[in-house]
DNA sequence: CTGAAAGCGCTTACAG
DNA sequence: CTGAAAGCGCTTACAG
């Protein structure tokens, strides 16, 4: 390995001076300057970031820890934030939990073991040993998709946006309205989207019947699980349903359509999520767009803020959501 | 900071012996153990991994180069790596060069600079420039994608793919067919898919019109944009069109739904990649399966084994493509 | 404009 | 079973 005393010996100079071309720091002499570089070209040495880091505590390096990789949400966040790391020369270390609580406390763990200047977390609950994990947590952390008190997040307005939608079913004469959720330890998606549609149907006095609300784990066969035991308990013929994700959702459309029904006509299906297929599905499912490349975005800037300034930065963003009609509704 | 210094004061011991219990290495008394232990406990110490890696020369992190992050093909592979190196201790630093062939040169440049145990890059040209920069890496490099000479590679079989789907497009009596590939550089999309497709219709006898191979850049966009062309520039009526990849597939399906052709019964609509959408749009796409997750796995298998034996592996390893005849033929 | 020296937090022969 | 010491490859006051 070619090392920072190799240029200097090569260069005739000392390793003070290899360090400060290097660098870009303090003042050097051109023929200084042109010597190392010149040894820098002629054996192609890197410096060791590992050394590096060591002296200056800094590794320009961000830990993300994801539920999945292969969804779209994850994607388009990762996506978002890239862009802007890139650009200041931070890099992205890449973690999943498979959706495994304690994954997610493990990992937050093994990411400072890795000195990442700090940590992105695409969090799915809220639990009291995660946020003590995070308030613990030796580099700042940045919460996406969900709010944690006292700790920076990036969120979106779940409950506001699962209420529109139910209102929009509601306003378009849908009065039986099913909906298929998740666990309620994910406090965006499984209890402020069931929240909105409740509140949304109590609202306007509609009757909800237990049959109605059921539950998956984010995939799309858990979302035609739920579709297929909710058709079959229900009592009174369902006129929608209503997934808190667009794969679930999927799901659901998937059986409606095996079945024989006719959707929007016999039964809505809504989503949440605008995922690329929802899109290109006959009928295309109604849903709501969330900026997911923006939170991804907004979570780089706000980390790269909390490490240059130094200060807490404990606000919460919330980010806007678009209703995306289309024609399963 | 808390170091390991700390724990050997705190312990009463010496730093050697902190750092056997932290390794679990060499002899140490149950005594010594505990009472480090109980240090190690009490002040929420974490060993620097930069130290640690200045001295073992040793990362544990594999640097990851993909073209795109918010693709299918890109998550699944990397979610069959995660797997296999998740369970060796092993962690993602992920880079992505938007197509960007510099980028390829630049991020590989990078992560040696990160001092990673091992490079996995999926590739999408083989250009000299790439080549040389792959020979010359400090640490070993496994390409994903692409077939590169004397460097580890995973493949598929693009050449067969292509041709066989062909195949089963005349079986099935198309005549005419156009094709929407992508740019040469990229090898394996670009040219052998491309070949297969040719040798097929010429093994037939097949004529092919100049306006009916056009070329694309991935995106749904560029395939609904090439089938645009194809369709107004051609002399003969088409009756059939292979995308090399669902993406621009897709694209091209949507023209055609847009513009009131039946598919298939007008035109036949095939791609490759078997995409999550590709599978919910009706007509469902006619397309080649690739096991990208097992790419993956594969890869990181390889890397794995490169970096035990030290042995040069150079090998490549081609994996099988699934036929999945659905409804656009 | 330049260099000698200390130090970042670990591991690893070596000696006991 | 345990510790003193050297060294990994850098950066950064400090002195000149």
């Amino acid at each position: 390995m070619i090392t920072i005393n190799d240029i200097a010996k090569l260069a005739g100079v000392s390793r003070t001076t290899v360090s400060r071309v290097i660098n870009n720091s303090g003042y050097i002499s051109e023929k200084s300057r042109k010597r190392v570089m010149d040894a820098i070209a002629e054996t192609g040495f890197v410096p060791s970031q590992h050394a590096k880091s060591l002296r200056t505590k800094q590794t320009k390096i961000i830990g993300v820890i994801l539920p999945k990789i292969s969804t779209d949400t994850s994607s388009r966040t990762v996506d978002g934030m890239t862009e802007v790391f890139e650009a200041q020369g931070y890099q992205i270390l890449l973690t999943r939990t498979n959706l495994d609580r304690e994954k997610e406390i493990e990992h937050l763990r093994l990411l400072q073991n890795r000195q990442v200047d700090g940590i992105i977390l695409i969090a799915t609950n809220t639990s009291q040993e995660l946020v003590d994990e995070i308030k613990d947590s030796k580099v700042p952390v940045v919460v996406v998709g969900q709010e944690i008190h006292d700790v920076p997040s990036i969120i979106f307005d779940d409950y506001a946006a699962a209420r529109h939608m139910t209102q929009l079913m509601i306003e378009k004469g849908r009065r039986h309205i099913g909906y298929i959720g998740v666990d309620e330890e994910d406090r965006s998606v499984g209890v402020l989207r069931k929240q909105g549609y409740t509140d949304a149907m109590a609202a306007h006095g509609l009757h909800m019947e237990d049959a109605w609300i059921q539950k998956g784990d984010f995939s799309i066969d858990s979302g035609y699980a739920a579709m297929e035991r909710m058709m079959l308990a229900s009592y009174e013929r369902l006129d929608a349903v209503f997934a808190a994700t667009d794969r679930m959702g999927l799901g659901a459309w998937k059986y409606l359509k095996r079945h024989g029904f006719d959707i929007p006509g016999d039964i809505a299906v809504v989503g949440i999520g605008a995922s690329e297929t929802s899109h290109f599905i006959d009928p295309a499912l109604t849903t709501i767009e969330y900026a997911h490349a923006q939170a991804g975005r907004e979570s780089a800037l706000v980390m790269l803020q909390v490490l240059q300034d130094e200060k807490e930065f404990c606000d919460k963003k919330v980010l806007d959501f678009n209703l995306v009609e289309r024609d399963s509704l």
